[in-house]
DNA sequence: TCGCTTTACTTGCACGACGCAACTTACGTG
DNA sequence: CACGTAAGTTGCGTCGTGCAAGTAAAGCGA
């Protein structure tokens, strides 16, 4: 009898040890060629051969350019700058039929997106929350993945918060705890969610497929709703019961800034959020405003919403030189809702954090995400893809 | 021919993968059984039979209680807690005839250490430089060297600033730059040292054979002449060209503290240092005071002294807070000359932590580090246990 | 006292991952 | 059109490890 070649669906889950590890380089940078694989993973041409050879039959890899191939034609990832010798065969991760759906869950709304198996955003679709009860959120969520299509490999989903693989053990923003999430989804769903926090999915995002694919050490700073850091390490995202409390929310930045309602003085929570942007410049304008009015009315140079947002970029400043000098990242990422303050005032944001550190330190390197809420919900659908492939 | 056995010096290098491994986690905790040893890395019993022996037939391993094991007889670090079946049969590290040097150089002083191959100090040696030319603090250090006896297996030296494996590119303390030390000591000594900055040193050892050995994530927080931050994620500490610039003693910790001479307001290094210390309490007591007189007269409840030293206490305990709310760390070690602090006043730091930490996180764990300047020489003797066991 | 149970350790056999080295393939160049 | 170069393939041997049967050394109960 002979062996169906090309499954349906990739089988990634028969993969293990250096095969996988094959496999997910290859997801991670681009098609590449079974000789640059053996170079990067220092092993010889011959057990490539043999690794990608039973990666192709279980239908993981393909040739590039194939039919299935994950990467858009021309989009090469890889300039082969090889003129001399046999050309190389670049090895691409099968992309077809596979699909992901992420879900990020605020106080007040859902946001889904559908991707591909490198986190390409192919549509999006999002709703308000009718109550913060788990049963209507749940509902809501269902009715979301629904809406982007059946057949997705797996759906993801996140919130903020204490979330374990089943549950939200603790979610601040929408008053929740020990509530059983994975289950109530999976009842509407037909099917377990894989469940994230949002800071921590939104890091791998980043790590994987975002503005620090593969380093070995950044940190993500999440400006919004609240304030957030994921830390890579060592390759790895640092994990810890705390990851989800906000504890950077509490790190003291401006000794004379408002209260937080835990009683700190000028904490990241009470002078960087979104809300405290807003709050400020309204009462410095004395009208109503949004985020995104405060930052135009900014950059056109209106003088009182030029000093709200500055004061806010030199406190960022400040927060970004704590995580810099406490984990010297190789890069800091500043994403979340708020991140559109780089592009306003990114200068000042370099500058404080200049001012904060030794002058004979490298200069940290500093990039703005792009993407807004979908970026969260990306977030969501990289931890179903890392489920996926075996990475969790 | 017969090959020799247990020779003279184990043969650490001949140890690679796995069988590496395990060496070393015999090293790290103490005697284990095959037993033991099978159980932490998941392998067979067979497999660790087959690994053990050859490791005893290079003299790596003995059985326990043996002439030549590492530990202390009476010391066993395993408890043997089974009652039924045949008893286990604990393998140690040999210890015989294996010993190593470490050494600190500070601004105007080396201290060094010989120890065992689990870093007990044998005896110490330590001398004043008369000057901080490369030239005679290289004298000073192979007199040292020399003063604790021939026949170390390996001379590790640490000095404070950036440090490469063969030079030290900066020193502050001793306002070196570009000095090639490794080659200077080599001269002196008739073999190259392992050179390694200082605080990687007593992180290392911190992790290795201290506080918090087999830690997977912890932070070591020095103070002393200067304010150092040792980190180990992941099981491994974080490196980067920055460590050794000392960039925590540049945290805003005190808005109304003196200001530090990059012109940072109440920064680590203005606050916490043995000299910030006796300054301020020289002043409000109006006489000139050591750091070990303004501890003992806090100790013994003199309110100018209690108040100075609650002061310091109180920074460092927002200090450990932003370290802890960045990092995560399951442990924080306080280390440095100035830990004794803690002696005084560490509830005082206790307290000031928790005020800069969200309630629901888990309180950090603090504990203390012994031994004062003789820690910091153990911790460049531990450096050239692990290059010594392949561990660098 | 003598099995019986339990746990530790050893040993022969098999398999799989990988290095090695010879070979084939596919390009450009003189 | 032979030659050089680099990519990729294939057969063989080695090494690390699991498996499973066997041996060793203790306590316990009849």
């Amino acid at each position: 009898m002979l062996e169906a070649r090309n499954p349906a669906r990739p089988a990634w889950t028969a993969a293990t040890g250096t095969a996988l590890r094959v496999a997910q380089e290859v997801l991670l940078h681009g098609p590449l060629s079974r000789a640059e694989l053996a170079r990067r993973f220092d092993l010889t041409p011959g057990t490539l051969t043999r690794i990608t050879k039973a990666l192709m039959d279980e239908g993981v890899l393909t040739d590039a350019g194939a039919a299935g191939a994950a990467s858009a034609a021309g989009a090469s990832a890889v300039v082969d700058e090889a003129r001399l010798g046999r050309p190389s065969q670049p090895l691409d991760v099968v992309g077809d039929g596979l699909e992901f759906v992420g879900v990020k869950v605020t106080g007040d709304h859902a946001y889904a997106v559908r991707t591909t198996v490198r986190a390409e955003v192919l549509r999006s679709a999002d709703a308000d929350l009718p109550s913060a009860d788990p049963a209507a959120v749940s509902d809501v969520v269902a009715d979301l993945v629904t809406r982007l299509g059946d057949g997705a490999a797996r759906v993801g989903v996140s919130v903020g918060g204490h979330v374990t693989a089943t549950a939200v053990r603790h979610g601040p923003f929408l008053d929740w705890n020990e509530v059983p999430f994975g289950a109530l989804l999976a009842e509407r769903l037909g099917r377990a969610p894989v469940l994230s926090n949002d800071v921590v999915a939104i890091t791998e995002a980043t790590h994987w497929f975002g503005e620090a694919r593969g380093r070995d050490r950044f940190a993500l700073v999440t400006i919004g709703a609240g304030t957030g850091l994921g830390l890579v390490t060592h390759g790895r995202i640092v994990m810890d019961d705390d990851v989800g409390l906000g504890l950077v929310g509490h790190l003291p930045l401006d000794p004379f800034g408002p209260v937080c309602h835990l009683g700190h003085r000028g904490c990241a929570d009470a002078v960087l959020t979104t809300s405290a942007l807003t709050t400020a410049a309204s009462v410095a304008l004395g009208r109503a405003l949004t985020h995104g009015e405060v930052l135009a009315l900014a950059g056109a140079g209106d003088p009182a919403a030029r000093r709200v947002v500055e004061d806010a970029a030199r406190v960022l400043g400040k927060l970004v030189a704590l995580v810099a000098n406490i984990t010297m990242p190789q890069l800091v990422v500043i994403g979340g809702e708020g991140a559109p303050l780089m592009d306003v005032a990114g200068q000042v944001v370099r500058d404080a954090v200049a001012a904060d550190r030794d002058p004979r330190a490298a200069t940290v390197a500093i990039t703005v995400q792009e993407g807004g809420l979908a970026a969260w919900a990306r977030g969501a659908a990289v931890i179903a893809i890392q489920d996926f492939v075996g990475a969790r």
